[in-house]
DNA sequence: GTGTATGCCTAATATGCTTAGGCAAGTGCC
DNA sequence: GGCACTTGCCTAAGCATATTAGGCATACAC
């Protein structure tokens, strides 16, 4: 019997493809060992249980999300920083919805604290050093810019610009816009 | 043998507060069965499917909601509007965690656009009135507060501003002082 | 009271998750 | 090359959920 060669990385790999094809939710270890040709216990030397499976996907696509705002950001200021920021968020989603729906996996507490979501937060700080805020106001704008990227991404991939006019590629550019002109002008609390 | 006086409302009803008590997805119909002390098969009467339960909760949740925000919304105006409502969104998601996240399920087109939904969009266009803002830029401000709304319940559900200062509530104060800022200058195209 | 509709049941099938224990393919040592 | 040993994948079995088919008894209509 020929060995399959399984290994953790690989079935990460794996499952973070499967959850583009057909979404996360259709991640199952089951679906996995189909993949692979293999048995489904076979899956378990290399993963604790499909909770493991899916917070692994999660961990790896929050690091990949985090690799490509950090390139897009890298030696830009600004309003031009701000824009390919949020490019990057969304085009990640739109290009691989399924680890998109992972990086919004709710992990426990302290996988969380480990995973690069901090670099996420940190970058977003980052922009905003192109603005006039004040600490505690670029904590509330951190946020709010969090908001507003998650939710537009999340709404769209949900098809809820999908069918209306204007084009929703028009609405994230006014959106950016209006973002920009208010964090130049962010009100005085 | 007593009946247990089973219907598709109180069904969904049981399902909506099981969401709230355990999560959306702990909504199973053989844990909605043992709620009912009666077999699975039994819920099949009333329930075409697993599927069909989930989305009765959501259209109901989409429902509640859509409710608490034109409540929220009588008699208000301008900055007065814009609280009431954001505040209704948030306040329903903390009251109701599991509703909103069965809210935030994806229904098939047919049914979404038979749902609650399309009121949510058009009480949203209702408060940008009180701001003076031209199509198409009415339309790219609904989404972007739709974007901050649910981004911002989403995210605070998530625990990612819990255990950090400043408070959430201070930003979300915050966020809104600056969003109607931001729609009273909306910035030119 | 009898007839009938219907509410809940038993039974059976399918998919998915997980653990326990076995065999054989590969690895290291002589 | 032959040996022991590790380990990768297997079979087997148990448990939960979803779904369908068909049965019996309760509740209601008349």
């Amino acid at each position: 019997m020929v060995r399959a060669g399984l290994s953790t990385e690989r079935l990460v790999l794996a499952g973070a493809e499967l959850a583009d094809e057909a979404g996360f939710d259709q991640v199952t270890v089951s679906a996995l060992a189909r993949r692979f040709d293999v048995k489904v216990a076979s899956l378990y030397s290399h993963l604790k249980s499909s909770r493991d499976l899916k917070t692994r996907i999660a961990l790896l696509a929050l690091e990949e999300l985090a690799d490509r705002a950090a390139e897009a950001l890298a030696g830009r200021a600004g309003k031009d920083a701000l824009r390919a920021f949020a490019d990057a968020y969304r085009d990640y989603a739109r290009e691989h919805p399924g680890r998109y729906q992972a990086a919004r996996f709710r992990l426990d507490p302290e996988t969380a604290a480990a995973s690069a979501g901090g670099r996420h937060a940190q970058m977003t700080r980052a922009i905003l050093r192109g603005y006039d805020l004040t600490e505690p106001e670029q904590t509330h704008a951190v946020r709010m810019l969090g908001s507003v990227f998650h939710g537009y991404v999340d709404l769209e991939a949900a098809g809820g610009f999908s069918h209306s006019a204007p084009d929703s590629q028009e609405s994230w550019t006014r959106i950016l816009d209006a973002l920009d002109a208010l964090l130049r002008a962010w009100p005085a609390p």
